[in-house]
RNA sequence: CGGGGUGUAGUAUAUCGGUAGUAUCCAUGUUUUGGGAACAUGAGGGCCGGGUUCGAUUCCCGGCACCCCGACCA
């Protein structure tokens, strides 16, 4: 994409109305904006973004047997009533309208009874199980305070995928899976390194459940944190049984913060039971499925990534999220150099590696250099009389200090490696 | 929901009981072009409602919005 053309500028000020080092560089860049408290667009690039994120975690949920779907926003009064969710004296976050006729509506807050409702009219047998349908969908909480800029939102974009197993056994093999897939999730978007499988409160129908807790300040949670294990404990839990109960040594404990950017938990019956949701097995009796829920919030990820991988010129995206793959920034209006730029642009887009090129005539380098440092692309190339005068293209990582010079072939050569 | 704070141009801010200044951004022109270029010209502003006052953007009251702390967060 020729930047001339994106309509989204780079601003030098920051937002007055934002403390949070995510709102405030993505802001500044031109990532999202800002619709009210909570409330967050997402503009071209950060799109671009939500969607390379989303592309990860339907790879690592088809992988493990997902299937995609799409539940509505709109839910109906009577599914709610079933679970006993649709009351505001039992959730208090409900956004909730009416239709023409009277009739009241509620926005999706989470999915569990549509999935069940749904599924209903599909599972009879045994021969129809496991099953384990997904969604990605925006989400509306309506949250007494939302903060941290897009890390607590009051509508927000997640995936939900449930887990409909027979019994017990099935139900933990998925389980483990899916366990594994949230570490090659969170691996595979750059922050592998700082998010440790954290044991939580389990609710009625298990001892644990699993979050995912990537370490930083920003994080409204606390942790305690073992390094070699690469495991946590959420402080909700954390007591001398829940330590010793999992193996684990008090003094070996690190107090950490934290952000949620993922869970799963096993529902067991919960939401089987009340929407009578049963297969009759080889022997033809009746059993209730058996339930799980695994959750990540994509913009709340987005947004971890960026509060931890940023430096003091701006964000530092990992090459698997990142908007584009490299910055290709044109210096000088000298024809030689246009056309080797656009030369340049036009290969790369041949051969199917993203660029985002920097063309604008009248933008001075030092701008150039600034904006593609606040952007945060991971490769950034340069074109101008002197690169081409020293041999070709000044090819440089957003985290390295300086470039070197490379020739035209080289440079396409590199940026088309995969890694 | 309790407490605290802030609302001035697209953005960031200054000053002031006598109708608002700067930077950035935008437009035009000239000169520039490897780390947010220079000059000139121009366009653009006081959250809403009420009160006090000769006069309110400024003081007071109410509302709304936003931010922070806390509570809350399947």
């Amino acid at each position: 994409m020729k930047q001339s053309q994106l309509f989204t500028k780079t601003k030098k000020e920051s937002p007055a109305d934002e403390v949070s080092l995510n709102a405030e560089l993505l802001i500044k860049a031109g990532f999202i904006s800002k619709e009210m408290a909570g409330v967050y667009s997402y503009l071209p690039l950060g799109l671009r973004v939500i969607k390379k994120i989303e592309n990860i975690i339907r790879e690592e949920m088809n992988a493990i047997g997902g299937q995609e779907m799409k539940t509505s926003i709109l839910q109906s009064k009577e599914i709610w009533e079933k679970s006993g969710r649709w009351s505001d004296e039992v959730v208090d976050n409900w956004f909730k309208t009416k239709l023409k006729n009277g009739n009241e509506v509620g926005l999706s807050w989470t999915n569990e009874e549509a999935h069940a409702n749904i599924l209903k009219q599909y599972i009879s047998s045994y021969k129809d199980l496991p099953i384990y349908p997904y969604d990605f969908k925006d989400i509306f909480r309506n949250e007494t305070r939302s903060k941290s800029g897009i890390l607590r939102g009051r509508e927000f974009y997640w995936k939900a995928l449930y887990s409909f197993s027979k019994n017990e056994e099935e139900h933990n093999e998925f389980y483990e899976k899916a366990k594994q897939a949230y570490k090659n999730i969170f691996g595979r978007v750059g922050v592998g390194h700082l998010t440790y499988l954290t044991f939580a409160s389990g609710g009625t129908f298990a001892k644990y459940s699993h979050e995912f807790q990537t370490l930083t300040g920003a994080g409204e949670d606390t942790i305690y944190v073992d390094e070699d294990k690469n495991i946590a404990i959420n402080k909700e839990v954390y007591t001398d049984e829940v330590i010793e109960n999992l193996g684990l040594i008090k003094d070996n404990l690190v107090e950490k913060k934290a952000i949620e950017v993922g869970n799963i938990f096993s529902l067991g019956t919960k939401y089987s039971t009340p929407f009578d949701l049963k297969y009759k097995d080889e022997k033809g009796e009746e059993n209730l499925v058996i339930m799980g829920c695994y959750g990540v919030g994509l913009g709340r990820l987005m947004g971890t990534v960026v509060e931890v991988l940023s430096d003091d010129k701006g964000i530092i995206w990992p090459e698997s999220i990142a908007p584009f793959k490299v910055h290709l920034l044109m210096l000088g209006g000298d024809e030689n150099v246009k056309s080797e730029a656009l030369k340049l642009y036009e290969e790369l887009n041949e051969k199917g590696i993203e660029v985002l090129f920097d063309d604008r005539i009248d933008t001075s380098a030092g701008e150039k250099f600034a904006d593609a440092d606040l952007i945060g692309i991971p490769y950034r190339v340069v074109v101008s009389k002197r690169s081409l005068t020293d041999g070709g293209f000044e090819v440089k990582k957003r985290i390295e200090e300086s470039g070197r010079i490379v020739s035209f072939n080289d440079l396409v050569n590199l940026l088309e490696t995969k890694n």
